[in-house]
DNA sequence: ATCACGACCTGGAGGC
DNA sequence: TGCCTCCAGGTCGTGA
């Protein structure tokens, strides 16, 4: 489900939890599948704090305490972080359950590709799952220069090369495929073919597509939903994605999908020169 | 070192 | 209805 503007959008949803007590600490026991099991031990430790602060670093989310841990979540494909009312049922997958006294922040994830932790604020550079993530467009912005010179010497097609979530921190495979529709790149092209000029046009077009998706609160393809189960109505405004034989915005030839590193790529044949 | 691919899971949609 | 196949907003480990 979530890119940077799924993940953004969830955080600006969940910021009416900032002063709230966290006052038990439930999980499923139940893995993920880059833990085999869930961060008991830690979580506990975060009973009796309150949440100050919410924070976002790509595509994961940071619940800041008055500790000097943090809450570290990641929703995978099909993650979801629900605020609401304590003593609501339990939704059928979920794995952390923080009570905050009349109210209850709960992680849940069907297919369990997400990832909950408990990170020490101080040390949190050093997790592995925030190690080594490139800047965040949103956050830090998109230094086109320093995104031009990261491509120089990559053979990688460029849609592998905007999802490398070192070079930047928040797209996925929606937002890849539509940035590179607006900045009319093929997704094949290879990584080192672009110029200073096409560099600059790309992460632009990164930049666009990011923010608007964000004014959508997000696109919601089938399990995306924010703190309050909104959905985003970004998939409105898609252009190419999940658009295959529909006619191109721009030149009305049909949209073509294909895959990539296996994943489903579409653009504009005529309009995204190879 | 790079790059492309399969694996990890569950559930919904569509075909027959 | 039910069964089968395909597909899905991500990331990691493997092997070429």
């Amino acid at each position: 489900m979530p890119e940077l503007p799924e993940v953004e959008t969830v955080r600006l949803s969940l910021l009416p939890a900032i002063g709230a007590t966290i006052t038990s600490a439930w999980d499923s026991a139940k893995g993920l599948h880059m833990q085999k099991k869930p961060p008991r031990a830690k979580l506990g430790k975060l009973v009796g704090a309150t949440i100050t602060g919410l924070r976002r670093n790509g595509k994961y989310l940071l619940v800041d305490t008055d500790r000097p841990e943090s809450l570290l979540v990641h929703l995978g494909m099909t993650g979801r972080v629900r605020l609401h009312a304590a003593g609501t049922p339990r939704e059928k997958h979920a794995h952390v359950v923080l009570g905050l006294g009349d109210r209850e922040l709960v992680f849940s994830d069907a297919r369990r590709f997400g990832q909950i932790d408990v990170v020490e604020r101080a040390k949190e550079k050093e997790h592995a799952a925030l190690a080594g993530l490139g800047p965040d467009p949103i956050v830090d912005g998109i230094d086109a220069a320093a995104f031009y010179k990261r491509s120089r010497g990559k053979k990688a097609q460029l849609k592998a090369f905007i999802l490398d979530q070192t070079v930047l921190a928040g797209v996925g495979n929606i937002y890849a495929s539509e940035a590179l529709w607006l900045s009319k790149l093929r997704p094949t092209k290879r990584a080192h073919r672009l110029t200073a000029k096409t560099a600059e046009a790309l992460a632009q077009a990164i930049d666009v597509v990011l923010r608007t998706s964000l004014e959508n609160h997000g696109t919601s393809l089938r399990d995306f939903v924010d703190g309050d189960g909104a959905e985003g109505s970004n998939y409105d405004y898609l252009k190419v994605y999940d658009r295959k034989g529909q006619p191109c915005a721009r030149c009305k030839t049909p949209i073509r999908r294909t895959i990539l590193q296996g994943r489903a790529t579409y653009f504009c044949p005529t309009c995204q020169a190879p």
